[in-house]
DNA sequence: CTGACTGCAAAGGCTTTGCAACCAG
DNA sequence: CTGGTTGCAAAGCCTTTGCAGTCAG
């Protein structure tokens, strides 16, 4: 959905970790870049999977570990979807505020961007005595596709 | 926030038990009881107490299992507010597509109806190509009056 | 060298479940 | 009577943490 360039520089992230007196550890590393380097949503345990696989020395307490760093330094965000599990979206970055569609037929979720609900979102806060800090819109939805055809291409994704 | 009047007959509940097959026993009747006499929202564990004040043999497990019946049901809808634990909202009887504002500074959550939201959803949605099926929008926000005054006159409830 | 970082396994915290007794209809 | 319900305690699950060894700077 999102259309930014499918890999971005950790810069972000390490200046970050050297504000914080952190390290550079072979392990954090190994998440960061793959965490920077997708679009997707994913879970813990995902992030976990796909670390595993390019650093096997990597564990699921480092995971959480730098899951807290990454969502501290603005880099990822916590995704509550209704469902069992946390998500992480790596995609407010370059568009701090989004919103998602998520598909019940397929489990799919689509971002996208809406200036007027904003818009609209931050008039009634006003009214109400808040400023508004964020904002989080899901639309649960079914898909047109599915329903007409029987197959949802997205679902490939 | 609402205006809902402050309790309704679990009538819609006990057709659910009926339809079910299901029974009525003390312990359900207690925890249906405080549910729909409350507006406020609530978490397991406050459910728990508040039952147990009524009728001292009333166990978490029941309080989780009836839970989840008034779930399905319909009567009460879970929330994800990104704190710690699952919260319950009983008002989408009444407030059917009502969204959460989410006061950082108190922690208090006021509702709102919003049309002008809903209806550029479900424009988004269908250009998408999704029928919506239901929405949440959640605003984080500090409150005004604390910030000017130093005291959050919504904080008492 | 020093203190931040790591893996491991144990501990946590919330929720679910197996089971035998119980009781609503 | 029958099978839905309950409380209890054990089990599950995801996430966090204590600890001793390790390693980045």
């Amino acid at each position: 959905m999102a259309d930014n360039p499918k890999s971005r520089c950790p810069k972000e992230f390490f200046d970050f970790v050297v504000r914080r007196g952190l390290r550079q550890t072979p392990q954090r590393r190994a998440i960061v870049e793959l965490v920077v380097s997708t679009r997707q949503h994913f879970t813990a345990e995902q992030l976990y999977d796909w670390a595993r696989a390019r650093d096997a020395s990597v564990s699921r307490a480092t995971v959480y570990r730098t899951l807290t760093l990454l969502t501290e330094s603005g880099l990822i965000q916590e995704l509550e979807l209704g469902k069992e599990v946390k998500y992480y979206d790596p995609n407010y970055v370059a568009h701090p505020d989004h919103n998602h569609i998520i598909c019940l037929d397929c489990g799919k979720i689509i971002e996208f961007d809406s200036p007027e609900i904003d818009q609209q979102a931050q008039k009634i806060a006003q009214d109400l005595g808040f400023a508004v800090k964020s904002r989080r819109l899901q639309i649960l939805a079914t898909c047109d596709e599915l329903q007409k055809t029987g197959h949802c291409s997205r679902k490939a994704d």
